[in-house]
Formats: structure tokens, sequence, C-alpha cells
DNA sequence: ACGATGTTTCAGAATCTTCTGAAATCAGGA
DNA sequence: TCCTGATTTCAGAAGATTCTGAAACATCGT
């Protein structure tokens, strides 16, 4: 027989729960978003400790999750004077969360992307013809056209969600929102 | 010593290569990405076998993974007159492609997520209170107010990005690009 | 300098995910 | 119907990721 808890009690776990599921779709460590959840959910400062005794995770956990979390703007340590040890707090504004977020991905993932994607070109003059023999080929020009093609293509796109990311990252909430229904007009 | 191949099936090698790091990052399995990234790379319809022979991989992840990219739009089954077996085909156009998946995240994470951050309101009138004392603590009521409204404006910012999903696979490739450029003005 | 308190690190354990391979299933063609 | 070749399924193996816990490391006050 566990306690039921009080109702914000339970509604804080349902979220830590849900958060955490999000994360796992994402990538991210069920500890990770936990954490994150439960700063974000409580909104006031928590020691290491104290995430410990509510999530039950180990040290090591909280430690390494924390300073993760801190790394990437989403949570930001706080000192309390009188007080020898660390808090934490959870970045309480959504648009700067969501900012956070794109900007991370953005830098880790899109930009090495694009930078990447260069290097996947076939190069025509490259040609192999061990032999020597004249004739390299035609065909095989042409498919490494092709294939040069699909790769600029994809760079565009990429590049596309790269715009999008960066405007993200550079504007307000508000600014955001005015776009999107910009955007909706649009289509 | 291994052959080095030509040049294209080495580029062809370096995209598959990056397309596969690219889905691990976003929890898509190894061999997921790497069919699709070979079917995309190729650009021509190939049979569950020639994939194996090609990736190295066994006919179970073939058949699962050709499966699961068929159901998420990103590749097409193929019937050749003549042929028994079918061969599958990536879809070339970019713009569908970017279509399919943000399709498929909205419809699988977001919309879900804005659904379930319902759930995780806290109920201000279920006091629990169990003795029946009166007065069910100002603060507690307090609380829970500023707990609802944390998860009010994660509701908003999710629904943007739906949103926003949503407008990325209604129009095509140059609306898009319009409205970020539009953006990028309003920014 | 030392002890007390708080934090970080990391090797190994636990867990979860993905892949394999062979057997079951299915779909024509004779 | 039976045979043949293609496809799907799934239990267990292999592999990757994440977590734990205890020891090492800081930092501060005395």
């Amino acid at each position: 027989m566990h306690t039921p808890g009080t109702p914000l009690t339970e509604a804080r776990a349902r979220f830590i729960l849900l958060w955490s599921q999000m994360g796992a779709e994402w990538g991210i460590p069920r500890t990770t978003a936990q954490v994150h959840a439960l700063l974000f959910i409580v909104g006031e400062a928590m020691s290491a400790d104290d995430v410990m005794a509510e999530l039950g995770v180990s040290r090591g956990s909280a430690s390494m999750t924390l300073r993760q979390l801190v790394e990437w703007n989403l949570v930001h340590r706080v000192h309390r004077r009188g007080e020898r040890r660390e808090f934490f707090e959870a970045e309480q504004d959504v648009w700067k969360l969501l900012q956070a977020i794109v900007a991370l991905r953005k830098r880790r993932e899109i930009d090495p992307l694009i930078q990447a994607l260069e290097a996947c070109r076939g190069d025509v003059d490259a040609t192999p013809d061990p032999g020597g023999r004249a004739a390299p080929s035609a065909s095989i020009a042409a498919s490494i056209a092709a294939h040069n093609e699909r790769i600029e293509a994809l760079k565009q796109v990429v590049g596309l969600i790269d715009a999008i990311g960066g405007h993200v990252t550079a504007g307000d909430g508000e600014t955001l929102r005015l776009a999107v229904q910009l955007l909706g007009r649009a289509s």
C-alpha cells in the first residue's frame, strides 16, 4: 500500500512521468528528463540531495544529470547565503526553454550535418579507370551527377530547418507566435 | 586490404554512415537509417536481398526495417512485372521526405503530448484534508494554481511547435521557403 | 593544517534496445 | 492441391546505454 500523497504531489508525479517518456522519444536519458521535469514543475531551487530523495536516484546520477542540465541552460545554479551546498532551479520561462533546446540541437546536430553533407559528394574528376583506358564511361559520370544532386537537395532541406532554428533562437516568444501567423497566411 | 571501390561507391558509403549517425541522434535504429540512406542515395528500387547484401544485415532486420520505412512513407513498394519479389524505392522528393518525417513525429509525439499535458493539471477542488478540518490552506491552493500555470505555459509552446509542424505538413516546399523569409523579416 | 561537508568521477552492474537466424507463414503457379 | 520461392515473425544473442555506489577530490571554516 503506497501512500497516495496530496493531489499536487500526484499531479507532479504524472508530469514527471510524462516528461521522461517524452524525453525517451527524443533520446534523452530517463533520469535527465525526470530531474528536469521535477525542477521545472516544483518551480523552486532544490539541492542535489533533495533531487535524489524525491526521485530515488543515486548521487552519481543526480550529479551528472544536474551538470548536464546546467550545461544545456535548462537549469541554473543558485547559491543561497548561509548555505554551503548548491541549489538548482529550472528555467521557468518556457520560451527560453524552447530556445535553449533548439539552440542545442541546431549547434550539435544540424550545423555539423550540413558540414558533413559536403563531404558526401562524389568527385566526377576522380574517375578510377586503373587501366588507363579512355572513355571513363558517361554513365558513371551521370550517376555521380545524380548522386550530387540528391546530396544538394538534402542540404537545402536541412538548411531550411537550420534557418527556422536560427529564427527561433533569435527572436522572443511574441515574435515567434506572430511569425507562425504569417506562416499560416502564406500557406 | 579492403577494396577501395569506385568513387561513387565510396561517396555512397560516406553518406550511409553519416545518415545512420544522424539517425542515432534522433532515436532511429542504425539499421533503419542505413537502409533508408542506401535506398535514397542509390535512387532506384532494390529488393530485400539487394539491401541485405549491400549492407550486410540479416533477413529479419531487412524485412522489419523495410516494412517500417514503408509505413512511415519514406519508402514505397514497387512491383515489377515478371518479378515475383517486391522492390523498394525511397521517396526522392526531399520535401515530401521532410513532410513525412514531420507528420510522423507530430502525430506520434506532439499531439499525444498536448493531450497528456491536460491530465497533468492539479485539481484545486480535490483537496485532501482527510481529517475534515476546514481551511484547506490557501498556500496549497496557490501552489496548485502555480503548477497549472506552468503546465499551461508548456502547452502553449508545444502548441506552437504543433502549429509549425502543421504548416510544414500542409504546404509545399516553395511555400515553406517563402514563409521562412517572412519569418526572417518579422524578427 | 585538519575535519566536515558537499561534489565529481568512473568501473562495473543493471537495464534496455536492436539484431540475428531459423522456423512459420503466405502467395502464386502447375 | 502441392510445390517453390518470398516474406514475416519472434525468442534469444549481441550490443549499447544508463545507473549505481563508493572512493577521490574539492572547498570552507576553524
